[in-house]
DNA sequence: TAGACGGCGCATAATG
DNA sequence: CATTATGCG
DNA sequence: GTCTA
């Protein structure tokens, strides 16, 4: 019966009242005598009841026969849904306008619907499908060190440095030796346990908002991404903030040959020859461990990851790990910088903002971080901006509606009640090592070594 | 019988 | 320009 | 699709 079940997807909640019905029955020890018997379990109702029957008496169910249209629906909602961004509301309006393959996206008024990266990811989606070999991935770092300051370290993360033959896209962690802030995590960051199982995708070095002029002054969009798009490396961009860029790059040509600059422009205006996703994440110089720790497992083990130093009590994020700090009733900071090891001048001079907790919390910079990991402190507080407070003012506060207020409230506690102390950031050997964890090479970083060897499986 | 059915952070659009 | 709403995964 | 208020 399970046969009989497992096709359906249209409606979500449907999907997953079937979903209930299988476990409910997969649970049994006996088998079912009828419909009537399956409808005492809970997550089993009239309907599926009814299915159970005929199931049992050898009938077929025809959905055909039920919803010949839905059918039709089903499908080509499913079909669109194929794009990447482009998800149910999106297909849902597309199918009521008369789009019912993506092919159909080619045509005008469908493709006009569609957000900018949903048309991006449509107009390169047979060459981004197309997985990468590791020599193209080195031949376009070799051009990437060919068009910006030497000072850049490049390093390739994710599949390539866990030894993947094949790479789904290019992923790439830049270090600059002047690019030192890192930013706290936010206060709560510890009373806030994520779902540690499911939801967010992967998305390191958010910055909280920014204002425009500085946004666009980053290191990364102005001293790379600016030089590569001259260089005509950069087709299309999916996503830009300080700290990282998204978007489509120019594959080299057979035997990794590069051709000349103004032809490659050409091309690129013509969407000629072969493209591939990029990703640029600019970590700063003193968290290169935690930010390849972060760029380099899959989803699944960074998760773990995390899940470990949240047991340990402390913060894993993408900056570094870290220890909440209770600070004593009186309100003089514990002056006990950490500095477990020698750190360099540079170093230092990274970490000296972090224990700095003398931001202007009224200030705008911090109006708008969310509530989750890794956002927190624009890069704006580098230095200059710290003494004096006020930029526009307004900040958070402000007549929130009840929920929200609530938890600037706590949140507003929570700042005075401590604040994060920097415990490893520099070296992936000594953070697996605060988390009293056996160093992991990056090919083993994935789901097999989850299963082959759980550390301590939060899995329920 | 109507409404819930997971919750959250991010990017972008819409709105003030 | 800043905040809120929506789509997405 | 089912469950609950």
């Amino acid at each position: 019966m399970k046969e009989e079940d497992a096709s359906p997807l249209r409606n979500a909640y449907k999907v997953r009242s079937f979903q209930n019905a299988i476990k409910a029955i997969a649970q049994l020890d006996h088998d079912l005598a009828s419909g009537a018997d399956a409808l005492k379990l809970n997550g089993i109702g009239s309907s599926i009841a009814f299915r159970i029957d005929l199931f049992l008496e050898g009938k077929e169910y025809d959905p055909a026969k039920h919803d010949v249209a839905l059918e039709r629906r089903k499908h080509a909602v499913a079909n669109l849904r194929k794009l990447p961004g482009l998800g149910a509301t999106t297909a849902r309006q597309l199918y009521e306008a008369g789009c019912t393959s993506l092919a159909q996206l080619r045509e005008p008024r469908f493709f006009e619907m569609l957000l900018p990266h949903q048309r991006i990811n449509f107009l390169y989606a047979e060459h981004l499908e197309k997985p990468l070999t590791r020599a193209e991935a080195e031949s376009i770092v070799a051009f990437i060190h060919e068009h910006i300051s030497s000072k850049f370290e490049i390093i390739i993360t994710d599949a390539y440095r866990r030894d993947s033959p094949t790479l789904p896209h290019l992923s790439l962690l830049l270090l600059h030796p002047a690019h030192i802030h890192i930013p706290l995590p936010a206060p709560t960051a510890h009373t806030r346990p994520r779902s540690l199982l499911r939801g967010n995708a992967r998305n390191p070095f958010h910055t909280a908002y920014q204002r425009r002029p500085v946004r666009l002054a980053s290191r990364l969009l102005q001293d790379v991404v600016r030089p590569l798009e001259d260089a005509g490396l950069l087709a299309a961009a999916l996503g830009a903030s300080p700290a990282r860029w998204a978007g489509v790059a120019v594959r080299p040509g057979a035997g990794g040959r590069w051709k000349e600059v103004g032809e490659r422009l050409r091309d690129v205006r013509a969407r000629r020859g072969g493209y591939c996703r990029l990703e640029l994440s600019m970590a700063p110089w003193g968290a290169r461990g935690a930010a390849l720790l972060a760029l380099t497992g899959d989803v699944d083990f960074w998760r773990m990851m995390r899940d470990k130093a949240a047991g340990l009590d402390m913060h894993l994020n993408e900056y570094g790990l870290w220890r909440w700090q209770a600070k004593p009733r009186d309100g003089s900071a514990p002056h006990t910088p950490v500095a477990a090891e020698p750190a360099s001048e540079v170093q230092a001079k990274a970490r000296a903002p972090a224990y700095e907790c003398d931001y202007d919390f009224d200030d705008a910079e911090w109006a708008g971080y969310g509530n989750g990991y890794g956002g927190a402190s624009a890069g704006a507080s580098g230095g200059a901006s710290k003494g004096k407070g006020k930029g526009t003012g307004k900040g958070k506060g402000k007549d929130v509606e009840k929920d929200k207020a609530r938890g600037k409230e706590a949140e507003d506690a929570q700042e005075e009640n401590g604040y994060w102390e920097l415990v490893e950031s520099e070296s992936e050997e000594r953070i697996f090592d605060a988390l009293g964890m056996e160093y992991v090479p990056p090919e083993r970083r994935n789901f097999v070594f989850l299963r082959d060897k759980p550390p301590k499986k939060a899995i329920a």
